[in-house]
DNA sequence: TTATATTATCGATAATATCGATAAAATGAG
DNA sequence: CTCATTTTATCGATATTATCGATAATATAA
């Protein structure tokens, strides 16, 4: 299995918090929500592209909004692998960071 | 400021784990020592490229090895800049962890 | 001098990320 | 019905990062 690159990571964690499965509109929302920071549309369905070659994550095809109008949705939903992968960046993660402390981080750097 | 990679953070803290610099071969054991992969050298060099022209690391000119031979040793340094770039990285990381539980990557991970 | 160990760099290519623009479908207004 | 509008998804071009294999540079030993 593979490492999730932070993109990816971000993706699949908004994904999970949006209990597995969500849109596009809706995991953008999440997404910004988690990051503070508002991803360009082309840049999400191009990431899901990716994550969909990899077997992470699998869509299907929803319903339309049935307030107004727009397009059929298409409903990403994270795999077994998915969170496989998610679990396996999630320990990397822990090894990473595991004796660094404020030390290791402090000596100049934190002036806010 | 800017959120790591997820290889410029492996980098980044290996560095830092070995004091905050290291030349190329040592932070290329430590990398494997904490990811378990062995990375490429020029991978690795190429990255630091990277990390430099972000200001995130700084190379110097060092001795050569007094044991056998060997071309003079470039020593990298994290700067000021990188921990916080670290520190940065730390927090998005945790932002999105948080609330995470067993249960969002335990359904479906192991038994379907 | 030459051989060899150590370290660093180059050059090509693949994979990801990013942006701006545009298309596709669904509904409501007229 | 036809069209304008809303919502959603996709395309195409480019920038950035990652990866690999090969090669260069430099120091010491023989």
């Amino acid at each position: 299995m593979s490492v999730l690159t932070r993109n990816e990571e971000t993706i699949m964690i908004a994904l999970c918090h949006l209990g597995g499965e969500a849109h596009g509109p809706a995991l953008h929302e999440k997404m910004t929500e988690l990051t503070g920071k508002s991803l360009v549309y082309g840049t999400l369905y191009n990431s899901l592209e990716y994550l969909i070659r990899k077997g992470l994550v699998r869509s299907r095809k929803g319903d339309p909004s049935p307030e107004r109008g727009g397009k059929r949705k298409s409903i990403y939903t994270v795999t077994p692998e998915g969170r496989e992968a998610l679990l396996e960046t999630r320990k990397l993660q822990d090894r990473l960071w595991k004796g660094m402390s404020e030390a290791d981080l402090g000596s100049g750097g934190t002036s806010e």
